[in-house]
DNA sequence: CGACAAGTTGATGTTACTCAAAAGTGGTGG
DNA sequence: CCACCACTTTTGAGTAACATCAACTTGTCG
């Protein structure tokens, strides 16, 4: 049941981690170090409960989780989907209120996000590296979400899983896994999953997307792209060669 | 044309920072330095350009600014509205890539945020905090777009606005001033300017809004709270106490 | 096999968009 | 002071996108 794409080569954290900056090797020893005791969540529980007071900062190791906002009438929309070397909460240190809670997704391994040697060490560039890519894929979900239309939306946000899935070493160049329910992608979406399910019909039937059991293959990426207008996002180490 | 509310009391700018962390005395003499030489921006002028390069983080120091996302056939999202006291592209030190442009509302003055004492500094503190209160904002903008329908988004919004210009003096308990146009609202709102108006129109009928030149009071805001199921966001320094 | 979650389908309702034009607002120069 | 311009706000009528409600089907797992 496991992705066939880990089980060769680093861990995803560590790929996503190393990609952002140079890891001293103490700071990935500790990585390691963490990852021995991280416990197992089940999906749908709870990692970080709404309102629920931040003790550190976590580490995704492995799994998809999601930060999610509850309305009393039963609306939910999820807030931005994480994934593994994602993390969690990275400078709620001093204020004790988490916005939304933070729930599994599907099974998922979390640690305490291991201390940097020191403000400019490898780890500390990557935790801040990793809190700048954030908020440039919370822009672009506020972008989806207030300009795009359903067909859109959904083509945006599996370029985005794509994309990001590739630099843990999780996806193919056309494929990716996708562990969540169209009732998930509809809260993510702002949609309802009735009218997410017609749209990833629609998509099927024009033959730009394979969609069996949790995976995704891409069949016309480009044309996506052109359709929303895609701009990528993450900065990468190697990213100052000219193009 | 100034707002009434900023003719006494110390600047907004150091009412925000200070609410978030003691200064340092030092601290606040290199914001005051600044602010002789920082330059006036007129409205629509883009204070960050889409995908230039950032030099350092920069501080609003008066007027209303925004982070957009412009498509090609025209359509535009505001991603998030800058007050003053807000602080732009606070930690892409690093990376080069800006997310969006930045464009001037109104008229603004912007200075280069002056460096922190050290890393436990006050102003490093309220950097951080900064960011931290940012992010919540977005994530509530996301689920605003994602799960409110045009009339709890805009009260929504309005309840943002009115409460993040309490906090840098800028607004009254029942008023606040708006500098922005209805097509603006709408852009901000993954709205059009012809809905935007209509919802307005509804609100002032239901007697929970007046909206006079640039002046909007809030004839029911707790209505409207509970409305949208509103949470307070700004961690303030004086949060300790109990309720 | 039975039960429960996920996915699918159809019919109908509502929200918000589109297009188009009119009316109000403020600033500028003659 | 008025005429003019550009911009903003407002109004109306028709339409498209998406939601809602309610089944029904498919799969999965014990």
């Amino acid at each position: 049941m496991v992705s066939l794409a880990t089980l060769k080569g680093p861990p995803p954290y560590l790929t996503r981690l190393e990609g952002l900056a140079p890891l001293a090797p103490e700071e990935v020893q500790s990585l390691q170090a963490v990852t021995l005791r991280a416990p197992v969540l089940r999906a749908r529980r709870e990692i970080v409960g709404e309102g629920e007071p931040v003790r550190q900062p976590r580490l995704l190791l492995s799994g998809w989780a999601a930060r999610v906002r509850d309305f009393a009438n039963g609306r939910r929309q999820i807030l931005h989907v994480l994934l593994p070397g994602d993390l969690i909460d990275l400078w709620q240190q001093q204020k004790p209120v988490a916005v939304g809670a933070v729930v599994a997704l599907t099974d998922v391994r979390v640690a305490p996000a291991p201390n940097p040697l020191g403000p400019t060490s490898g780890l500390a560039q990557a935790y801040v590296s990793c809190g700048e890519i954030e908020q440039r894929y919370l822009f672009r979900q506020i972008a989806r979400l207030g300009r795009l239309d359903a067909y859109e939306r959904l083509a945006d946000l599996f370029l985005e899983l794509h994309e990001r899935l590739r630099l843990v070493g999780d996806a193919t160049d056309d494929t990716f896994p996708l562990p969540m329910t169209q009732e998930m992608l509809a809260d993510t979406l702002g949609l309802t999953s009735v009218h997410l399910n017609r749209t990833l019909q629609l998509m099927r039937r024009e033959n730009v997307l394979e969609l069996h059991g949790n995976t995704v293959r891409m069949l016309d990426a480009d044309r996506l792209r052109a359709l929303v207008e895609y701009q990528s996002v993450p900065t990468h180490i190697q990213e100052r060669r000219s193009p």
